[in-house]
DNA sequence: TCTGGGGTCCTAGGACCC
DNA sequence: TCTGGGGTCCTAGGACCC
């Protein structure tokens, strides 16, 4: 039996939400991702009228303000729109049991075997696209396919408000003539490697041996470019994918050189993501520390224990002795960041460093009822002084 | 123009062990 | 005294995506 997946693609999913709640915005420029003024901003979302300007997702927002002096500039309220996707996904849920979100904004649908119950494909695409318009008055954009990398690259072109089919068997032919600006997981550095081999066209690239794509492109990069073009799905949309981490981190306006600065900004930062940690089921022996100078270079630096972390000032102690190893005194920093690697499930603390009454347990008691009061009142974020530690 | 924040995956090299 | 080959774990950095 042929698959068929459907990509479902929000368009410009936060300035749209902006302009259904507020009327006013319709028609107009809007930009989310800061307020004019706010230095180190970039764009998250622009809206279609706000593209016209030439403004587009990661520009720096000086540039979309001096592009759109007359746009409508916002900060965003992510709670809204992760309010509005739970909304979308549960519509997709009607249309299939196999829904896989990719992001806030974007899931695969396996219709696969859902037309005795819904209609054909297209039919059932087109239902998909009424429903969230009558129901969230938003606009997606679908590609429908054989498989899921081909419907992805097709939702993108198909934007706005577009349904964009590849008809099974035609998969290579598709691949062959796209453009490779269009193919999926080829960014502004495989763009230029395309450039400086000639290679301006999927069929470009069809006509290179796996041999020579590996030895442009490496060994992974180039049998996926080999693959891709043949038509096939790719790897990277399986849903069991391995590691996970979870990371926090901060730019700052301006450069950071004081000292008391940088500890308790790397502090805020452990505290967002030890509340992270302690509403996840996971648990962490490796911790990463990130540091960005004034200059935009960038370094990390990582450590794995023996044990995992267990509180707050655990997580701190470990991070701010990694940051002394590694950060260059009198450099100013633009950004520091924190995370935890190679999470695993949670298993019962253990070990006298958690007997109950011991300093570590209390501690964790202590920052356990926190979280619970920060998840009752959110809008009222407790933090713990930084002078208790 | 001057570059966010939160993720995943790949590569290359070093340490260590057999 | 000099040195193979393979496996595993860890780290740093880079590319990419939304």
């Amino acid at each position: 039996m042929c698959s068929f997946f459907i990509h479902a693609d929000l368009d410009a999913f936060y300035a749209s939400v902006e302009q259904l709640d507020h009327p006013e915005y319709r028609g107009k420029p809007v930009i989310v991702g800061g307020l004019p003024g706010d230095r180190r901003s970039v764009v998250s979302t622009a809206s279609y009228e706000a593209r016209k300007f030439g403004i587009h997702s990661a520009m720096p927002l000086v540039r979309a303000v001096k592009l759109c002096p007359q746009g409508i500039f916002l900060r965003g309220n992510m709670k809204r729109y992760r309010e509005k996707s739970e909304l979308i996904m549960s519509i997709f849920d009607e249309f299939s049991p196999d829904v896989q979100q990719l992001s806030i904004d974007e899931a695969f649908i396996d219709i696969t075997g859902m037309k005795s119950l819904l209609g054909p494909p297209e039919t059932i695409a087109r239902k998909i696209k009424e429903r969230i318009r009558t129901e969230t008055g938003l606009t997606v954009s679908i590609g429908l396919a054989s498989n899921k990398y081909i419907a992805k690259i097709a939702s993108g072109m198909s934007k706005p408000d577009g349904l964009y089919i590849i008809p099974a068997g035609g998969e290579e032919s598709f691949m062959r003539s796209l453009p490779v600006g269009k193919i999926w997981g080829a960014g502004s550095k495989t763009q230029e490697l395309f450039q400086k081999h000639g290679l301006k066209t999927g069929d470009d690239i069809h006509r290179l041996s796996l041999e020579i794509l590996t030895s442009i492109f490496g060994k992974s990069f180039g049998l996926f470019l080999y693959r891709a073009v043949r038509g096939e799905g790719a790897a990277a949309f399986d849903e069991e994918r391995g590691t996970h981490s979870m990371s926090a981190e901060r730019t700052f306006p301006y450069d950071l050189f004081d000292n008391f600065a940088i500890e308790t900004a790397l502090f805020d930062i452990c505290q967002t993501l030890m509340w992270r940690l302690l509403n996840s089921s996971w648990q962490s022996s490796t911790i990463s520390l990130k540091i960005r100078y004034g200059d935009f270079t960038t370094e990390g630096a990582r450590e794995t224990s023996a044990t995992p972390v267990s509180t707050l000032n655990d997580l701190y102690d470990r991070l701010l002795n990694l940051f002394h190893k590694k950060y260059q005194p009198g450099r100013g920093l633009r950004l520091i960041g924190a995370g935890l690697m190679n999470l695993e499930a949670a298993g019962a603390l253990q070990g006298d460093l958690f007997d109950s009454g011991s300093t570590a347990e209390k501690e964790r008691r202590l920052e356990q009822a926190i979280l619970e009061i920060n998840k009752k009142f959110p809008d009222a974020v407790l933090r713990r002084g930084r002078s208790w530690i």
